[in-house]
DNA sequence: CAGTCGATGTACT
DNA sequence: GTACATCGACTGG
């Protein structure tokens, strides 16, 4: 007997398609965190691109490291890492193994576990900042430390599909917070969405 | 509004 | 030491 209607686990398949691609598709797709606090769901609205092979701001260019390691696996599972001193943000891998690539999640619209999500991020904070940030998202999502290497079909962690975003409806920029390769157009956000982190000019000079 | 800057831990030179 | 895929508070116009 086939379940009904249920929305569906995104397949690794998805995850092994060159990254690009799988960064543009991945806008409107479903995060979801089972965690303890409860069920945490949201849709991805803001991503970029990192690519070991010919990008200089990914953490894979120039190798596989302790820190990294997850990067290098197969498509199909969560890399954490901890920036600043104090944040975490979170990507999914891409590609086959040994290529080292991942998508930063910098953007999600919250769907459900409303109450949660806002008790991770704090009283008295406006709806659009919950999660219009990749270190934003993880603290509002739960994510750290232990999630790095979770897979995207576990128990915990998983994407669902989700209708696709028309071309129209998507901006594509530099990305943001990098030195290097900055000439590369790797970020993508559904237009006009208060979760995108911020706005950019569509075509930097 | 835009620009600047401090917080604070870790990976890597 | 230095840089860092950030955030939020603060400054000045």
């Amino acid at each position: 007997m086939q379940r009904a209607a249920s929305p569906f686990v995104l397949p690794q398949d998805f995850y092994l398609q060159p990254t690009l691609t799988v960064a543009r598709e991945l806008l409107g797709k479903i995060f979801i965190h089972i965690s303890q606090q409860g069920v945490l769901k949201g849709r991805i609205v803001e991503v970029e691109a990192y690519h070991g092979a010919t990008d200089e701001a990914s953490h894979g260019f120039k190798g596989k490291t302790a820190r990294n390691e997850v990067m290098f696996r197969q498509g199909g599972f969560l890399y954490v890492y901890f920036t600043y001193g104090m944040h975490f943000c979170m990507n999914v891998v891409t590609e086959a193994e040994g290529v080292g690539a991942a998508i930063l999640l910098r953007g999600i619209e919250p769907l459900e576990g409303l109450e949660v999500i806002q008790h991770n991020r704090g009283a008295n904070i406006q709806l659009y900042q919950l999660t219009s940030g990749p270190a934003k998202c993880c603290q509002a999502f739960g994510i750290g430390r232990v999630h790095n290497g979770a897979s995207l079909f576990g128990p915990e962690i998983r994407m669902e599909g989700a209708p696709r975003i028309p071309d129209a409806h998507i901006q594509q920029t530099t990305r943001i917070g990098i030195t290097r390769s900055r000439a590369l157009v790797w970020r993508f956000f559904e237009q006009g969405n208060p979760f995108v982190s911020r706005t950019r000019p569509a075509l930097a000079e």
